[in-house]
Parts: C-alpha cells; sequence; structure tokens
DNA sequence: GGGCGACCTTGACGCAGATCAAAAGGGGCA
DNA sequence: TGCCCCTTTTGATCTGCGTCAAGGTCGCCC
C-alpha cells in the first residue's frame, strides 16, 4: 500500500488531458500561471468519500481522470444519483461554505482542486472563468432536464438502454471510429450504481441487462464490457428515437 | 375582448416586481437604461405555448407574473415537465439559437423579454448580468437535483406532499406570516400538470390529494384551494423530515 | 335553464417493477 | 487449490400505480 497522502501529483496545465474543456478552458497563459498557484491535485480510490452532504467545503475543481457520482440520500437509506461527473466535470458551488451533496468516486480519480476563496476572488476578475462556468452549469442544467424525463416517463427497459446510450455516445467521442462500427466500452458503474441512478432497483438493472442481451441489443462480456452492435437500435430502445423524424 | 396584440405593456424597471431578483438584480441605473432599450413585454393566456421545442429563439426573458412550465415530450406523447418558472426565473438560454423545451404559460404570464442577440454583447460586457445569471442556474440546477430524487425515489404520496411543500413554502416567504398560521393557496396547476410534474398519472394524482385531504394533511375548498394546516407534518409527508433531525 | 366541455373523482382490474430469497460467478489471498 | 467475500443473476411473490371506464361538478354560452 504506497503512500496515500502523497496526494500531489503536480502537472503542468499545458499537458492537461481536460485543459480545453474543464472550466479553465478559455484562460490566456497568464491566468493559467495564476491558476497554477492556487491548484493541487488530489487522488481518490474507487468508493472513496470526495465529500459528504452538509460538510463545510474549502475548495472547488474538476475531475482530470475516472468518475465521481453526486447522490442524495432520504433519512431511510433510499438514494438517487443526481449527477455523473466524468472527465472536465466541476465540482463545488462558488459562493456556497457546504456541499449539497455526497460526491463518492465511482472509479479511480484523480480531481484538480482550487482553495475556494482564492477561486472566488479570482472568478471576479477573470470573465474568463465565470463565462466558462456559466456555459457548463447551463450544460449541466439541460443533462438534468434530460434526466428527468428520463426518471420520469421511461420503463426500466427505456431507463437502461438510455443510460447505455449515454456512455456510449460519450467514449464515442472520445475513440473517434467510424460511425456503423460496433461501440465497446467498460461500464464504470456497479449495477447498484445503475439503478441509483436510474430510480430502479439492482435487481431490475440485472433482469433488464439480460433482457437486452438476450434481445440481441448489447453484448456482454463479463458483466461490465459492453458491446453495441447498432447504436441505432439502443437510441430507439431508449425511447430517443430522434432521427427517426429527420428522415424527409 | 380587448386588443390582444398590444403586448406592449411599458413599464419602468424601477417600478419592477422582480427588479431585485432576475437577471437584472445586480445591474446599476446606467445598466437597467441599456438594457430598457432592449427589453419588451409579451403577454400570454393560461394554456398558450410561449415557444415550441425546437423552434428559433430570438429572445430571452423573464416572467414577470404567472407560471410558465417547460416540458419535454416523447414521439408517443409521454411528457415531462423539467422546470417551473416563477416570476423572476430565466427562460433560454444564451449562445443557444433554438429552443430546447416547450415553454407553455400554466396561468396568464406576463414576461419581461430582451432581444438575444443585443442581449447576449451586453452580457459580454456588463459582468453583472452573467454573475447573477450564473448564480440563477446553479440555483435551477440545485432545483432540478432536488427533483432527480422525487422522481426517481418518492412515493406518490411524498411526490404529491413534495410538490405541495414547494409551493406552500414560495407563497409563504411571498405573504410573511406567523410560522404557526395555517398555510392557505391556490394551486395554480391543473391535476394533469401535477401529473406532468410528477411523473404520475392524473389519476394517481386525484387519488393521492384525496388521501392527503382524508387524512388531514390538507384541507380542500373547491379543487384548487388549498390549507396546510400543519407545515412540518407535510414535509414529514414529503420524506424531507429535514428537520426531524436537529433536535439536539 | 339546459346543454356542453373542461376538469376532477372514484372504482375495478392488471401489470411492471419492488421485495424477498437463494444461488451462481469470479477474483483475491492464504 | 480452495475459501471467502462481493457482485450479479435468477426465481417466486407481492403491490403501487397505471389503465380503462363511468360518473360528478362547475362555469360558460346559447
Amino acid at each position: 500500500m504506497l503512500n496515500e497522502r502523497s496526494l500531489t501529483v503536480n502537472q503542468h496545465c499545458d499537458d492537461c488531458p481536460i485543459r480545453h474543456r474543464a472550466v479553465c478552458a478559455r484562460c490566456e497563459s497568464d491566468e493559467l500561471e495564476r491558476l497554477e498557484e492556487i491548484k493541487y491535485y488530489r487522488k481518490f480510490e474507487a468508493g472513496q468519500m470526495v465529500i459528504w452532504s452538509g460538510d463545510k467545503m474549502d475548495f472547488v475543481g474538476s475531475v482530470v481522470s475516472g468518475i465521481a457520482s453526486l447522490t442524495q440520500t432520504m433519512e431511510d437509506g433510499r438514494t438517487q444519483m443526481v449527477g455523473l461527473l466524468l472527465p472536465s466535470d466541476f465540482v463545488g458551488r462558488p459562493g456556497r461554505t457546504n456541499a449539497a451533496y455526497d460526491v463518492v468516486a465511482t472509479t479511480d480519480l484523480v480531481m484538480c482542486c482550487f482553495r475556494k476563496t482564492p477561486f472566488e476572488e479570482m472568478m471576479m476578475r477573470t470573465p474568463h472563468i465565470a463565462q466558462r462556468l456559466l456555459e457548463m452549469t447551463l450544460d449541466e442544467l439541460d443533462a438534468a432536464r434530460e434526466w428527468m424525463l428520463v426518471l420520469g416517463r421511461k420503463t426500466a427497459r427505456e431507463k437502461i438502454a438510455s443510460l447505455l446510450s449515454i456512455i456510449a455516445r460519450r467514449d464515442a467521442t472520445l475513440n473517434m471510429r467510424g460511425s456503423d462500427a460496433p461501440i465497446v466500452f467498460d461500464l464504470p458503474l456497479t449495477r447498484e450504481a445503475m439503478a441509483d441512478y436510474l430510480g430502479l432497483t439492482l435487481e431490475t438493472v440485472s433482469r433488464q441487462m439480460s433482457a437486452l442481451k438476450k434481445d440481441g441489443v448489447i453484448t456482454l462480456e463479463g458483466k461490465r464490457h459492453v458491446t453495441v452492435p447498432d447504436m441505432d437500435r439502443l437510441m430507439q430502445e431508449a425511447g430517443d428515437d430522434s432521427d427517426g423524424g429527420m428522415l424527409a
């Protein structure tokens, strides 16, 4: 077990994999220099809490690699995931001192953190950061609203297909290849995490995964390795037959 | 039927009921003057479409009075409300040309609109507007995430109680009175709109309203006029027993 | 004032998904 | 190699909510 406290993984912003997509995307080099001064990296292992809802938060930050989830829990234990944080996504809210949600590292995770007060000061002075943050927040709001439709109106099968197509699409943009080539990816979530995201039980998730496999919508190797032979078919199963109408 | 096309209800920002809560909240008087130049009012009757999803949007704006709803609809007609727009809430997204959702006037509605291009230009120059918009968007994101818990994990009864407590709380902040006085308000939504918000059918909404009435959680006069004798009880029914644990 | 349409309530029934229970991988470690 | 623990699958049964259907209430207009 190697030193977990050597959390500093220092790295220059120039080499950062999320340089052009995170809050800092629009920063000029002099602005980046100032950010470098207040930033530090933190690593988390899969399953670790990043922060507890209600705790004081003295930093904000970006996911550099790995996946984290935002979850809400009721007193009786029912939990709902309310956000899936992928690389470049922002964590924390400027102007708020206490965390509103639990943040959990779903996979091993590296975050680029900024001390909150200096970051807030910097936001006041450099509009590039605030602009980018607004843009990202609006995107997240859209994603949340999309998800409300999934939670409120879709069947279990459609929910699973929706989740798979989101992950597949994200992977497709990363590892660009011919759009007709089958899409292959590893599920970064346990069945339970999927259930928490989808407002289902893990048994139902498992059953619907089996059903989609049986119907040839997906192929599974092991529990997590997924192949989508026909992306359009998957989207259709998700109920987002958005392109169906487009054939004028 | 008086001239509906005389949509201009001109009004000075100084007298505006939402002056201190809308996007313009932080504007100085010189900034307000510039906003006055690009603003215009629009009125809608209950039930009217404000905008169709996918349509070109050449304005953004704020709800001045009345209530509007943001909804998403699947091809087969299933619909989910993804936002409830109350006075001071912002409609439209700077930087986006086409509407992402249907916007419907739920009650009679007055909106303060800004022509999109001039507004965007102004946003670039006056940080007060962008700052306020960021703050409002973050609030909306929180509300959306709160709602994801409702949609994903709450029972029908809890959903209804959640909706009622949101409306009751909003009304309580407007018409401040002793916190132990019963809260009284008119539901601004039909049973169907409630169902669309909650991911239920209107029959289930109706049944649960009757059940809450039978159990004394609420009192109904007519279909829409609601009295909440005990707000804590309602919150408890909603599953947000947030204060319950606070009695150290 | 009577009929019509919008909105709401109530009942009977069925089903999707929850719950309870058990067993089957599968990987790490002794 | 085999044991243990964690994740996942699968089965049996139950139930909350959806669906279908039949009224009921209220306001509006002829």
